[in-house]
DNA sequence: ATGAAAGCGCTAACAC
DNA sequence: GTGTTAGCGCTTTCAT
């Protein structure tokens, strides 16, 4: 009853053309009434669908968009990618999704093959340097970018990490924290490159502050191998990197029998689903990834629509405030 | 440079028919060299791409496949999703996504809807009753199921979720336990009824052991707040219905002063990549989501190849024995 | 209002 | 080997 029907087949059927058929399809008005239930009829009795394919080629779109993620087992991008998938659903939009696996040498030639494929492209997260986006951007067009910073060629939806690491500090700096250690990410990343400028914002605000850097990474692994950076430190409080570096650290830190937060705070960043709870709850700033995915969705809606570029979003990262902070030992 | 050529701006470029600059695209052997290489320095100088669109109309197959998950933010299909993604990405092939927001009734229709403009589809725990989806898979084929039972119209990939929890259980009476509580799922759902017929199963298999069911859910929330039910039980130990509950379930406690595992043991059931960190780690049953995920490509690949289709491959979880379990309080 | 025909861009059968 | 032609299935002028 089902299957590889084509469009002649159910004109034949309602007797009368191709091209009626798809008028009545596509609901164009000026059919007559008789003719639209005939057809309509016919249709339905044969369980006729028009090819996406065929429409998509005639019609030059595809009713579906590209989302390029550097890690699909990333919570961050999870977060993002749920939202704008079930935004673009909501209208009628289809996305097909990349993962570069996190290494920035491929995300050109994926995002260049799937856009072929697609009606547009969001970018979330790209690791490329900025001089590769600027040159890329314009063969992506129309395309979104999901936290970068903001950029000419493309509407940007972002987080604002420097705002939301400030008030991390300040939140520490109030409890009474004059000695932080902040836990770096990936040394060439333009994410840790945005933070360590943030760090040094701070420094300059604080002059009462110490404010150490280590390396550390964006993992568990890597939070739970800082445990003795941060022994060593002789920090009262722990800024990680994100969510996951700052679990993994708390972890270790129970293990080697530190107490969090009587010895040491310790803070995320990201707002994972998880981080509320772990033990103690994690205080992080929470970074709202379900309407960044509905911006970004928005923008590129608003591109595919034709109208003017959507003018960056930048989202201000909630101060959760949880159990893994507290004064520091008098 | 680039964007809108068709290959018959390729053909005139290089003073040949577009068929020949189809053939020398697609590498058919029966070109002459020299022909070959004027159309590729020709196709290389414009900068020319063949339409994905057009081609996928022509050769009736658009290199794509459909995933559909219930909840894109869900860690264990995250993880099934990720490696089908690279596994895909590998062979050639692009990944719709579809998220059916855990609504069961919209899973047949988003389906067939993906299905159209793609290859084929994996269904990933589809929520669907048992016979929706014996009517559906017909429609869809060639379509490979995710965590179903074995099935006839379709490959299966799947963990052994029995054979797991009878693992974890083994695990809990060999340490001593007598009393466990299984913190049940979603009530009607068809991987819930699984488990439940493991937990019958255990109760023949140890006379000695008293198992309890209580209702809980799938989420962090529904753990935490089955806090008052553990402790009403008088349960040594329990068995939460995945590591999501476990670890709301762990935070809870913790905030009742309840010790885990000296007052009573715990364990979850995925093995998501978070399980290791909680406090204390979280012994469970690790479903290798990315075998998983490898091995429901592969069992695609085969179909969308016109091989026989796969035989069931069912995944045994692996034990992870971490600090959540102890004997029990003598 | 409806049908005939051209075209979206490519591939494959069929001739030469 | 290479070009010509006919589709793939739909939409959309352009006539009528």
């Amino acid at each position: 009853m089902t299957g590889k029907l084509r469009i002649s087949d159910v004109a034949k059927h309602a007797g009368v053309s191709p091209a009626t058929v798809s008028r009545v399809m596509n609901g164009n008005p000026k059919v007559d009434p008789g003719l639209v239930a005939r057809v309509q009829a016919a249709a339905e009795e044969l369980g006729y669908t028009a090819s996406p394919l065929a429409r998509s080629l005639a019609l030059g779109k595809t009713q579906t968009i590209t989302v390029l993620v550097p890690d699909l087992g990333n919570p961050t991008f999870q977060g993002v990618l749920r939202t704008l998938s079930r935004s673009a659903a909501a209208d009628g939009y289809h996305v097909l999704v990349a993962d570069s696996a996190e290494v920035a040498a491929d995300e050109a030639s994926l995002a260049v093959d799937a856009r072929r494929r697609t009606d547009g492209i969001v970018l979330v997260a790209p690791r490329m340097a900025d001089d590769e986006l600027d040159a890329l951007l314009p063969r992506l067009a129309p395309a979104v970018l999901v936290n970068r910073p903001p950029h000419e060629s493309a509407p940007v939806v972002a987080a604002d990490y420097a705002g939301g690491l400030r008030e991390l500090i300040e939140h520490l700096h109030d409890l009474g924290h004059r000695h932080i250690l902040f836990l770096a990410g990936v040394p060439g990343s333009a994410s840790n490159a945005r933070r360590l400028a943030a760090i040094a914002g701070a420094r300059a605000d604080h002059p009462d502050l110490v404010l150490d850097e280590a390396a550390c990474g964006t993992g568990f692994a890597d939070g739970a191998a800082a445990v003795d950076a941060v022994r060593g430190s002789g920090a009262t409080a722990v800024l990680a990197y994100n969510d996951l570096v700052a679990m993994g650290l708390l972890s270790a830190l129970h293990d080697a029998g530190i107490a969090v937060p009587a010895d040491v705070s310790v803070t995320g960043f990201d707002g994972i689903p998880f981080a509320p709870y772990t033990t103690p709850p994690l205080t992080t700033a929470a970074v709202p990834t379900d309407r960044m995915g509905e911006r970004a969705w928005a923008a590129m809606r608003a591109l595919l629509d034709g109208d003017d570029a959507p003018s960056p979003e930048v989202f201000a990262p909630v101060l959760a405030v949880r159990g893994s902070t507290a004064p520091p030992r008098a």
